[in-house]
DNA sequence: CGCCAGAATTTTGTTAACAATATAAACAGA
DNA sequence: TCTGTTTATATTGTTAACAAAATTCTGGCG
């Protein structure tokens, strides 16, 4: 989420007078603003939450007007928040041909874990180094609900909490920037362990995330980075590059030779 | 300069003949595709590479009317580019208020230079254990480059080779998503160094370049990292936040009349 | 029976007009 | 003369209709 505390869309102070009779909303109290927010920020925020849940499959037609029935808003609205995901290569597209869910290729996804692997080391680093106790309780608290999840079988809030345990741990160093560009690969992973994951399809498991945090509260950064290295290294591991056969491959690459 | 009545209705794009003359044109020849490249991709490089040689001062707003007559496009084009500059926080978007050149604030001036050192650090030690010889001969070459543009005193142009150098040492990692992040910050460094540069307002000084391509090239990865770790921190030291009183500073600080 | 060509349909991309909001300018009152 | 309000202008945001391209369907041919 990138975060716009600079959205204050302040209403005028003065009510306007065009318009005596203007029912104003019980001044007073907090002025409910009305928000106004773009509504292809929910677009976005709906489309890339499914993408990150696995619940949209890499190769996926994101046809504009069905789009547009789903969530009940106009075409610019739609293609505004394609645009900002194909921005974050979580769709792809193709002049003339329609927007589909990335898929990443072997080499995507190699680079993927690569800078994975440069930004969190330097995020576990920082954090090992220089934590704030609230972080460091907010994240405990984190690997607890997220082993709830995993016991209960919640398999997309596993998935969820998962991703978002590297999230918070580069939400934890300050650094907005490391923050933005680690959610973008995450999201990217999502992507690809939807096409090359293994049996189970999962992201991390628990136990490394609680030995992280352990690692980062004992202050020890060394060790921590390598927890961070085997963890990342195990997730990459479990790719099986071969099983590439999806249908939804096959129509992105196959323009038209079917008949049926 | 009134738009010439010319070019924007008649679309120059080559008439697609139906002509069953044409079955299928042979894969043998494709130099007249055109690529039909979208205007707004035009219209976004050349704002940021403005924004990125220093001619667009922060601050500066941008509306949608004069890059109409300026660029010869629509609104919507404009619209497009504006959207992905600030995808890239060059510039911020006010609701209807308009875009604005970007004026990061010096926490966001010490966020971008900490995750350059992130980035930077993992990039020239990669690229010292595994360089390509192509790539270093053309780091090398572009070192020789800079130093002859900053002799020839052309500004524009060297400030321009100094933030390349620091992209092609991404470029020779060979990973694109951490040259994608780089460029985003290195743009922006060239924001902060308007905003708050000091008197001749430089990113890099030529020297370090290339003692930093020397250490890469003996492979002491250790070495160039501590040279690169002072050449940015040489930069940001060079910053002065407190020649803040322009009037532009002052209205992108206090959105609108210093509420909230 | 399968394959290629051509027309219809769907979908994307563009253009133009409309409405809403913020900015500014002018004006009345103190 | 200055402050506060009102009106006018300009710019942004939205909606709707139009045009181009591609996929799909239909018909003819090998």
């Amino acid at each position: 989420m990138n975060g716009d505390p600079k959205a204050t869309k302040s209403l005028g102070r003065a009510a306007r007078k065009s318009v005596p009779q203007n029912p104003v909303n019980m001044a007073g109290t907090k002025p409910n603003i009305k928000e106004a927010e773009d509504p292809s920020e929910r677009v976005y925020r709906d489309i890339a939450k499914a993408v990150l849940e696995q619940r949209l499959q890499p190769g996926t037609k994101l046809g504009e007007q069905l789009l547009c029935e789903i969530f009940n808003v106009n075409r610019p609205v739609i293609r505004r928040a394609l645009m900002r995901l194909s921005y974050e290569t979580l769709v792809e597209i193709r002049p003339h041909r329609g927007a589909f869910v990335a898929s990443p290729t072997p080499l995507d996804a190699r680079q993927i874990f690569e800078a994975r692997r440069a930004l969190e080391d330097w995020v576990v680093r920082i954090c090992a180094e220089r934590i704030d106790p609230n972080a460091l309780q907010s994240l405990t608290q984190h690997v607890a609900i997220e082993q709830e999840a995993r016991l209960s079988d919640d398999r997309v809030r596993w998935i969820r909490l998962s991703g978002q345990f590297h999230l918070e741990l580069a939400a934890a160093t300050g650094n907005s920037r490391i923050q933005r560009y680690l959610e973008d690969l995450i999201a990217q992973t999502s992507l690809i362990i939807s096409l090359y994951g293994g049996a189970e399809r999962v992201a991390c498991e628990d136990n490394d995330h609680s030995e992280i945090v352990a690692a980062i509260a004992r202050a020890d950064a060394d060790h921590a980075i390598s927890l961070m290295r085997a963890h990342l290294a195990a997730c990459e591991a479990g790719l099986s590059f071969e099983e590439k056969g999806h249908a939804t491959d096959l129509r992105a690459i196959f323009p038209v030779s079917g008949k049926r």
